[in-house]
DNA sequence: TAATATACTGTATAAATATTCAGTACTATT
DNA sequence: AATAGTACTGAATATTTATACAGTATATTA
């Protein structure tokens, strides 16, 4: 994140204490007002600072368009969605959040990582829907049972995990129309990325 | 706190909606956009009568001046979970309260009032089963297809809303092992508690 | 030395926005 | 039958607001 200056600052404060005050962010008049600006420009070029640099965005045209850019909260109670996209791994990088989720770190009883947005039906009959929000612990303590979300080459997958022998590992899926995914361990690389431990669904 | 109609409900979570997507409340026209009013009037009424209602207030003058008023919030994130009992209300008295989940208000974009855990798998098509926590907002604006929870004299349920005459509800599960359950009005007594407009499962 | 970013004032203006007024229609209450 | 509340359309208008342009000044970097 890029470094700004004492008066961006002060700018971004501002911009934070009036929303927290009245609910709804300033206009330039506002800020100029709060910090002694005597012009509306000193505000405006101020926000495009911020905006340039990544700390808020500002709504083109609209009347107090400004909104605080979240970065950052990986931590505090703000736990990121990542989309489950079809050839690919899911990681923490920034580029795969969709955005965040503000929830209790212990909510489902354990402790967890990140939400994982599920595509497709195939674990339906777990009530397992399309764009729920997956609770996803990072773990290799699974058991046979548990719903993992599996990495096999670059495709993710989420089934219910049961390990047959030492070399051969079923995924399998909660939906009829869908086939079982044998992994024999030994021609096949398989990588566990954690298991799901609860569940959102926003209506 | 005083009652409010269907529509000013509407305009209501539409304001919730729009701040919880673009961090700044919305115009008269952005209402009007939304729910299909053609004139700023009919936005401005509305807004008028929430204000007098105490659900909102206005910054007389400002451009998107309106913020939501906090009202009676007992659970200041806490939120109940009540139990499905076979027979009886799903009501907000103490003894009814299972425990209290911590989440954000606006958790699932619009307010809720509490949890239902459900009981049974009369829903487990639409991906909700035994256990699950239903995030219940109190509200009788309920369309065609909602997930409501409705009490038949004295029996608490979850289904799917259909109206089929003004006369006629069905109300439909989810599992081709259960029946719909159709109400004639005319002499069977119906309470609408709310709808479910999300979903929490802790596995 | 030139270029660039910061940090302002001051003015102007088009677009966005709240707000009022005049209607119509329906419903419930007194 | 009259009154009041809800629920709208449509038009008009004053105010709010973002945004561009023209300057001045200082500090930092290449």
């Amino acid at each position: 994140m890029k470094e700004i200056t004492i008066q961006q600052n002060k700018v971004l404060d501002c911009i934070q204490e009036y929303i927290n005050k009245t609910g709804f962010p300033p206009t330039r008049a506002d800020i100029c007002r709060k910090l002694g600006f005597k012009s509306p420009n000193s505000a405006e070029t101020h926000l495009r600072a911020l905006e340039k640099k990544g700390y808020i965005t500002i709504e083109s045209g609209a009347s107090r368009g400004i909104s605080l850019v979240n970065h950052g909260n990986d931590h505090d109670n703000g736990f990121p969605i990542i989309g489950l996209v079809a050839a690919g791994s899911p990681t923490l990088a920034s580029e795969n959040i969709e955005k965040t989720v503000n929830c209790p770190a212990n909510f489902f009883g354990s402790n967890f990582d990140y939400f994982l947005r599920v595509k497709g039906l195939s674990m339906k009959d777990a009530g397992i829907m399309e764009d729920d929000l997956i609770a996803v612990k990072k773990t290799q303590d699974i058991k046979n049972g548990d719903i993992v979300i599996a990495r096999i080459e670059d495709e993710v997958t989420v089934k219910y995990f049961e390990r047959k022998t030492p070399e051969l590992i079923k995924l399998k899926p909660a939906n009829e129309d869908f086939n079982d995914i044998e992994v024999d361990l030994r021609n096949t690389e398989i990588f566990i990325e954690g298991k799901s431990i609860g569940l959102i669904r926003e209506n």
